[in-house]
RNA sequence: GAGCCAUUAGCUCAGUCGGUAGAGCACCGGACUUUUAAUCCGGGUGUCCUGGGUUCGAGUCCCAGAUGGCUCACCA
């Protein structure tokens, strides 16, 4: 009995201990405490540190920048305080909003002595409204001699450093909204985003595209080669897929009738990490009813032009040291021309899959025993050719294997009608004249399947309910998919998609 | 999945040969009524990523792990 009152009360003690080493560390988060204290004294003093609605008369540069139109006028802005200089009874700081900062600047006199004091108390970070009248310093920068002003919100956490702001790669993506706090580039990186994809919209309205919106989860996982990620519905008790693409859904409403659709949205690929890919990512899919790939192609510059014209005013981009030159004509070469370009090999004279190997041995490629003619061509693109692409150009005439959901070449049939757009040695764009034979198609999805059955998991899916609607007829259509977040990189000289996803995928931490 | 690199105060970073951890900003106290990386005086606030090991002694050396970055692989 004695024994177990002993065990006991150490199990006690050791819990004590954990929690006095708790409660000690607690205590050296200083700056956090002061600031819970200040918050608690503010209260005292019947400021609420928390506030609602600010009427605001001006953002920062509004006012910054058209000096002369507010000089003495008395406005009202709103945002966080980035800094401070204390001069004993004046203190000028910074406010922060979407559009800049500006300066501001209280004199004792001016605003009182609980007033200044309570300025004061403040802390950088913390989110202010502030009401006066615009002048200018003796040093010419335009500031607000504040009258009054009405903590909207008190931080209690430290901002990162001023001059060098926040620089850790994990923290900005982790915690993006100090990034945008700190780093005045990454804000403009995601309003072009933003503006960019406005662009995108407003191109496509005005020619008559109507934007749909499709299934996110699928119960075939269809429209591109790629692992899914795998959901559960629990009230069907069935296993969901996560979309690898809508190409499959935009074409059953070419079906229905609906002739120009296009879908800005998430795809879900269950693959890699790199500073290219990412789990999610936007894709804009388009169909055109009675076109083809090369009706996408002009309409692919066009788009990319009016795009890069609109939001930045201008078709030539800087990307990482390299001139780029968006304004079209691109170049257009066929896969069998590029690859004879680069390596000086005419895959065109290869007869069948054992020439083809033979061929791409010499290259000193790997060459496996499943390889074809056409698994070879592009291989060999893909190895020796993709990454020298810098200017934008259209690669055209993709082999079928490649290729399930394109239509195969009346002329050459083991090439299909379908291009892709590299710039910068990446692909942009892809697109073709779309298989719109059920036969066909059929046809193509067995071979896939076979594919699968052979270890392939990213080979297409069958999937009956799509051939029926292809078998109800589909119009011959052109289709376009565009990487909307590697267009973005390109027009922000972004060098990762990280830095162009506000929330890129992270592994939790503990 | 593989290789290389990084991880030290809230942030940006030093830290020598293994000898008990520093700077700037931020913060706290004081001075200062047109500054602007304000300035001047005083104050260091820390799980040196985690866990083992070597050692009298580890931020530093060794092993394992975590997270991140880059390159490659895979892919769009």
């Amino acid at each position: 009995m004695l024994e177990k009152v002993k065990q006991i009360s150490q199990v006690e003690q050791g819990e004590r201990e954990a929690k006095e080493e708790r409660d000690e560390r607690e205590e050296l988060r200083e700056l956090r405490r002061l600031r819970l204290e200040k918050l608690e004294q503010l209260r005292e003093n019947n400021v609420e540190p928390y506030g609602g609605k600010f009427v605001r008369t001006h953002l920062a540069r509004e006012i910054t920048g058209h000096f002369a139109l507010h000089q003495d006028k008395r406005v009202a802005v709103a945002g966080r305080l980035m800094a401070r200089r204390v001069h004993g009874k004046t203190t000028f700081a910074d406010i922060q909003d979407i559009s800049g900062r500006i300066q501001i600047y209280l004199r004792l006199n001016d605003v009182g002595e609980d007033a200044y004091a309570l300025f004061g108390k403040l802390d950088i970070g913390d989110i202010l409204g502030v009401e006066g009248k615009v002048f200018q310093t003796r040093m010419g920068e335009v500031t607000i001699a504040v009258e009054k002003f009405t903590l909207l919100a008190k931080s209690l956490r430290v901002l990162p450093e001023k001059w060098h702001g926040l620089k850790d790669v994990e923290l900005r993506y982790r915690q993006r909204y100090l990034d945008l706090i700190m780093n005045p580039q990454v804000k403009e990186t995601f309003i072009v985003r933003s503006k960019v994809i406005h662009a995108i919209r407003r191109f496509l309205d005005q020619k008559g595209f109507l934007e749909v919106e499709t299934p996110m989860m699928h119960t075939v996982a269809g429209g591109a080669a790629a692992r899914p990620f795998i959901t559960h519905h629990n009230a069907l008790d069935i296993d969901l897929y996560l979309r690898i693409a809508p190409e499959l859904y935009l074409k059953r409403l070419l079906v229905g009738g609906l002739e120009k659709v296009y879908e800005i949205n998430r795809n879900f690929r269950n693959e890699g990490i790199s500073t290219k890919h990412n789990p999610e990512f936007t894709m804009l899919e388009l169909y055109q009813a009675y076109a083809d790939y090369y009706d996408m192609m002009n309409l692919t510059e066009e788009l990319i032009t009016t795009v890069a014209r609109e939001v930045l005013g201008t078709t030539r981009v800087s990307y990482q040291g390299e001139e780029i030159d968006l304004s079209p004509p691109y170049r257009r070469v066929t896969m069998l021309e590029a690859v004879q370009e680069y390596t000086g090999l005419d895959f065109s004279a290869l007869e069948d899959d054992q020439a083809a190997a033979r061929a791409a041995a010499e290259l000193s490629m790997e060459v496996e025993p499943a390889d074809t003619w056409g698994s070879l061509l592009n291989r060999v693109f893909e190895e020796k050719v993709e990454a020298k692409l810098i200017q934008p150009t259209f690669v055209f005439d993709y082999p079928i294997e490649v290729s399930p959901l394109a239509k195969r070449k009346k002329d050459q049939p083991r090439l299909t009608y379908r291009f892709e757009l590299f710039i910068y040695g990446r692909e942009i764009a892809n697109a073709f004249s779309e298989l719109n034979d059920p036969v066909d198609q059929r046809v193509r999805f067995q071979q896939q399947a076979e594919k699968r059955l052979r270890g392939d998991e990213e080979a297409h899916m069958m999937d009956e309910d799509f051939l029926t609607a292809l078998e109800y007829g589909m119009p011959p259509a052109g289709g376009l998919g565009i990487g909307i977040d590697r267009l973005v990189m390109l027009l922000t000289d972004s060098p990762s998609i990280r830095d162009v996803i506000l929330f890129p995928l992270m592994k939790p931490r503990d």
